[in-house]
DNA sequence: TAGATTGTTAATCGATTAACAATC
DNA sequence: TAGATTGTTAATCGATTAACAATC
């Protein structure tokens, strides 16, 4: 077993990103790139690329920078996603945010597959012209279960989200991505990642102002 | 003009939450609650959230807590959300995520509207239903100008952002709620949240996994 | 008053950054 | 070699938390 080797969030999240950039410039026919260029293009520091990268192992040719297919594939294989397989997920509520999702093209892009809907009220959804398999949420537990799935996307009314989420830990899930404006309870082994709409905006919305008074 | 308040992106965000679960407290029919009971609500630690809270102002009764009314209309209005008016946003990119955005309601519970659609396949995009008005993008600096926007959601593919958020900057736009997952350049003057899904599923997969091997 | 809880300070913790020795 | 750039340490910065005096 590996040493813990403390990544935080927010670091996996950039490795994230780098990887994109490095896609780029593999389309680009580039073969080297320096930290400092890497770091530009993510839109970070180039000490912090170089500490980030520092967590999966040594990758670079001091003063002559990455190959950048090879970082590529070290990123990738240090944030385990090997693109052999699509990774399974369900998502659960298909209202106007949910269906909206399923059409979204951008998660099997980046190598995860919605393997099904379930909502209360599948019945009179079903012509709705949804392309996934779609199934009242009672029948979540034993789809996960059978299916070894082990994330879920979550796009229920707040109200609703506290129930869902308990059958969801309940039925072995361990990650949920949370558009319900909605704070979750869930045991520590279980990671979230809330996706906050209005309150980004919100957010966006008071920065904003606050500029505007500064202006005048 | 106030003194600059230093208060985090962080802070604002909890603090919008901090209101959402005063919403339900209201509609429970409490009167009061601690910073005990409310941070538990909202997911952060109680000497936290009273220090959020110092950033507006001192809103408590020691030894009773907060009047939950009260504290809701300090923070809303700290916040700046008067809530007397809907604030106008526009979308960029029409596409399936953008569509999808369309018919969430859950911008306009907040308080955003979304005055008008912009994508450079317009014409095509007519018969799709969609329900606010939709134009060119050639149209988009005179709309923004004309209509006072300062917010935008942009939702265009990776290659198209680069050129769409230097007409949106050009047209004044002063924040902007990106979901393309790309690294946009902006002048300081302007506010950006990233919403990248893909890599909060890759977040999510990479600490499921790592879980996993500490397990094993 | 005694008990409870705020507002705020000081201590802690973690993340970012600058700097530079190592080295290609 | 001289120039460039990495990998890593140490310094800085900012955010979180514990603790407690103030006070209802």
């Amino acid at each position: 077993m590996a040493d813990k080797p403390e990544i935080s969030r927010k670091a996996v999240y950039r490795l994230s990103i780098y990887s994109r950039c490095l896609e780029q410039l593999i389309d680009d026919g580039r073969e080297l790139v320096s930290s400092t260029a890497l770091a530009a293009a993510a839109g970070v520091k180039s000490s912090q690329l170089r500490r980030d990268l520092a967590y999966f192992g040594q990758f670079g040719m001091r003063g002559k920078g990455y190959q950048v297919e090879g970082l590529y594939q070290a990123i990738r294989e240090g944030l385990g996603s090997d693109r052999e397989s699509l990774k399974p997920v369900i998502l659960v509520g298909a209202g106007n945010l949910g269906r909206a999702l399923l059409c979204y093209d951008g998660f099997r892009k980046e190598g995860f597959e919605v393997k099904a809907v379930f909502d209360v009220a599948a019945d009179e959804l079903r012509d709705h012209g949804i392309q996934v398999p779609l199934f009242h949420e009672r029948e979540m537990l034993e789809f996960v279960r059978e299916n070894k799935i082990n994330m879920a996307i979550l796009c229920v009314p707040a109200e609703a989200a506290a129930e869902v989420v308990a059958d969801l830990v309940a039925a072995g899930i361990q990650g949920i991505l949370n558009f319900s404006p909605a704070v979750l309870k869930v045991p520590k082994s279980v990671v979230v990642s809330q996706v906050d709409l209005a309150s980004e905006l919100e957010n966006l919305s008071y920065f904003i102002s606050q500029k505007k008074i500064f202006e005048e």
